[in-house]
DNA sequence: GTCTATAAGATGATAGAC
DNA sequence: GTCTATCATCTTATAGAC
């Protein structure tokens, strides 16, 4: 392995995920480098030798989300019924419902944030959203569904206002509770 | 009247009005009091006469919203089918499409940016969103629903969502579409 | 490559004149 | 009661030693 961005112990990989951590528990504009610095056990000033600016790190946080949805998806499509890979997606958001109770969705809570910040990096979660979006209407569409784009968003429209009201109510339940409610509207499709 | 908190010209309610609509569009980090002050046209360290800190004009900003939230269900009461109190509570979140579409759910997106802070102030917030899961509560109790609570958040969670995702994707026409969806389902109930 | 020290700028808050 | 001037702090970012 070469030693691209000399990478001498893993520091930028330890600073993205640090800046993770702490992006989704306190958001961004919270997070101050000096954070990120301390919990990733790098010197403040060093951060700059990794990343040129703030925003430059938050968009490598957003890239590895990206990584991490793109791979999660690849192992959905391992199923054979599209239905029980929904299913499987929507288990998966519930899995995370302690954590979501917490902090919220990280990527729901993200994309609120940066769509009140003046920058580009909005863009680069709404990405995200999108190739989820897309993929469930897929999915839909190989279940003969009549309108699979708003059945995509109607499902994830849910997933994501469950995490946010269970943010809210500090109540893991919410999102335990209404998963179940979709996999039965999902079952109650085909 | 009497000139309680000395609002000569209504600088005060100018101060909460100016903070609503800025941290809607910013967010509450984002925004300064040197933005309040200049867009409800008051010298900025004049604020601090009328509140001590910037949570305190926040927490202002809040009760703005409880008394509006209120208000909105009292007029919904005047309807004598709890169905229809549920599906114009619905169109009356699906007219602020565009709206939200820009800044996201003026509270959605507050409890959101406020379960990230230190503060107290996502108590206050949370208050506000526990009022409207209630009074949805009881209209689908007295639809006769078994389960009224899961109902009532599902539809919530469901409008919080959509105008998330409408707000992610810039797109009002989400939100239009996934209300007409929900109110199809409220009718589906009955 | 790594780190310290610090510059530069913004922001919440205060003191005190009027 | 109203407003100006300013403090103290924090945070991003840079310069430069090692």
């Amino acid at each position: 392995m070469s030693d691209l961005h000399g990478n001498r112990g893993g520091k930028r990989e330890r600073l993205i995920q640090s800046a993770q951590l702490l992006v989704h528990q306190q958001g961004v504009q919270r997070t101050t480098l000096a954070q990120v610095a301390a919990n990733a056990q790098v010197p403040v000033g060093n951060v700059y030798y990794y990343f040129k600016t703030k925003d430059e790190l938050v968009a490598a946080v957003i890239a590895t989300y990206d990584d991490e949805m793109r791979a999660m998806l690849v192992m959905l499509e391992r199923r054979p019924e599209p239905a029980d890979r929904l299913k499987a997606l929507t288990r998966h958001w519930a899995d995370m419902g302690e954590i979501s109770a917490r902090y919220g969705c990280p990527m729901g809570s993200l994309c609120s944030e940066l769509d009140k910040a003046d920058g580009a990096l909005d863009r680069d979660a709404e990405r995200i959203m999108a190739i989820v979006v897309d993929w469930a209407e897929e999915q839909f569409r190989q279940m003969g569904q009549r309108e699979p784009r708003d059945l995509a968003i109607a499902l994830f429209s849910s997933v994501q206002g469950s995490a946010l009201l269970a943010n809210t109510f500090r109540d893991p339940d919410i999102v335990a509770r209404q998963a179940r409610r979709l996999e039965d509207w999902i079952d109650s499709l085909t």
